[in-house]
RNA sequence: GGCCCGUUCGUCUAUCGGUUAGGACGUCAGGUUUUCAACCUGAAAAGAGGGGUUCGACUCCCCUACGGGCUGCCA
């Protein structure tokens, strides 16, 4: 049985980099038949917010990646106690009093001296009195895991065969002297109860996942298979991290990309796999391979988005989008065609409005100065409205008749007087639309 | 500084020693369509640099450069 989880700590609005995690559990999850779990990550409580608990449970839903479970860690606290007690109780757990001063002028005098800025392990072995010193000085013990120094390895499912010497790496603080549980530990306790099976995170989790595994280990569980893909970068290979704002799932919906665009995109960015829209989710499952990601860090360009949001609104029935129109006050007797019309000329939802005023209000009409007799003469022979669906071939017909123009010279100055554009809707489709022809007067 | 990963057309990538280095997106050019778009066809476009190993290297090894990640009492 797969299981999966996402487990964000609702410290902020997810963005896409979360998305690309996400999604890429969720999809493994259900192309198998397997369980996905929602996994709030709050064991932080001065930086988690509720509201981003909410904001991020609405991403979900309006991306239709749906949880079968749903688990907070500010819930299970006693089960991460229950470990510490057990790492405690096998020797695998020490309390060291450095203050985070001392660790870091530690760190850097290592790093002068041309050493790895590892924890030195100065507190290890500290008897009872030793301990009962530094809490007389005030100080509060916080709690360790004593790494065994051997080379962890293990076979990536993204990465392939990693190996990472433990004696490189600091013995993860577990529990702060607050005594908050951290990350590390109830991640591990988390995915071992939850009997979760696969796991893939991004690349920054690599040396967590070293450490991890010593750790599950430890307590018996189940060592997981990993995965770790590539994090995205920005269009110029720079950091994402510094624009992540800007990308929340949050604003690209209010930017107005479709969630089959952003879920396809997302789905194969960085795979060998080409992106192409999907319909849905089962196309999605369906089309989904873990194994052709690759380590390299991927670029991610937001306007890629939109080509896709374009091509996925050509493909909705007028239902998916009535409201839309209704709002914009598009009567319903002439929604089927607008939206005919309009479909194949949008972006985004949002450009809509723009055509429903050129048809209700008339465009500014644009006419060269060559044109402009060519133009004056071909609106005389404009019938009055209301047009049909023969008025536009029958107008030309009869424009090509009086003036000899044909061909493009003969239509673009016509749709450019009367849209004021030199792109836009089939004009034979259009013209029963248009009510004001502002060129007219 | 240390550790891990990476570097092939503009972009995402294929190639598990011998290929005209392939595909997708984008770009450009034609074609079709009495207009726009769509569509069809075609084209341009790539192995970071240097050493090895080998009959032969994009592919294996080493070095350098560059990119990303980690190096927290964050996740």
């Amino acid at each position: 049985m797969t299981t999966t989880r996402f487990a964000p700590s609702p410290t902020g609005y997810i963005h896409v980099g979360n998305l690309r995690t996400a999604l890429m559990n969720y999809l493994i999850a259900r192309k198998s038949g397997g369980t996905f779990i929602l996994r709030i990550d709050d064991t932080d409580q001065e930086r988690s917010k509720e509201e981003y608990v909410d904001q991020l449970k609405r991403d979900l839903e309006w991306l239709g990646l749906e949880w079968d479970r749903i688990e907070r860690q500010s819930l299970r606290l006693d089960r991460y106690a229950e470990a510490a007690d057990s790492l405690r109780a096998m020797g695998r757990f020490y309390e060291v009093f450095e203050t985070p001063t001392e660790l870091d002028l530690k760190r850097k005098k290592q790093l002068n001296m041309g050493k790895p800025p590892v924890y030195d392990r100065a507190h290890l072995g500290l008897t009872e009195d030793q301990k009962a010193a530094f809490r007389a000085e005030g100080r509060e013990g916080y709690w360790r895991f004593k790494l065994d120094q051997e080379r962890i390895e293990w076979t990536d499912g993204i990465l392939g065969p990693i190996s990472i010497d433990a004696a490189s790496v600091s013995d993860p603080v577990l529990i702060r002297a607050d005594g908050q549980v951290l990350y590390t530990l109830a991640s591990v306790v988390d995915d071992t109860d939850m009997g979760v099976t696969h796991i893939v995170r991004g690349s920054d989790h690599v040396t967590n996942t070293a450490t991890q595994i010593q750790i599950i280990q430890a307590l018996g569980g189940a060592v997981p298979s990993f995965a770790h893909h590539s994090l995205l970068t920005g269009p110029q290979g720079e950091a994402l991290s510094k624009r992540l704002g800007a990308l929340s799932i949050k604003d690209l919906r209010a930017q107005g990309v479709e969630p089959m665009a952003l879920l396809s995109l997302m789905a194969r960015l960085g795979s060998s796999d080409p992106v192409e829209l999907r319909g849905n989710m089962d196309e999605l499952i369906e089309g989904f391979d873990i194994t052709r990601f690759g380590a390299a860090p991927t670029k991610f360009d937001e306007q890629d988005l939109f080509p896709l949001t374009a091509k996925h609104l050509q493909t909705l029935p007028l239902e998916a989008v009535s409201a839309d129109l209704a709002s914009l006050g598009v009567p319903a007797a002439l929604a089927p065609r607008f939206w005919e019309v309009a479909r194949d000329n949008i972006t985004t939802r949002a450009d809509l409005a723009g055509w429903w005023a050129l048809c209700r209000d008339g465009a500014a009409p644009v006419i060269a100065e060559e044109d402009r007799d060519f133009v004056a003469q071909a609106l005389a022979l404009l019938p009055e409205g209301p047009f049909d669906d023969q008025t536009w071939g029958q107008w030309t017909a009869a424009v090509k008749e009086a003036t000899g123009r044909k061909g493009k010279g003969l239509f673009m100055p016509l749709r450019l007087a009367l849209t004021g554009q030199a792109h836009g809707p089939d004009m034979g489709a259009l013209m029963p639309l248009l009510q004001v022809i502002r060129a007219r007067r």
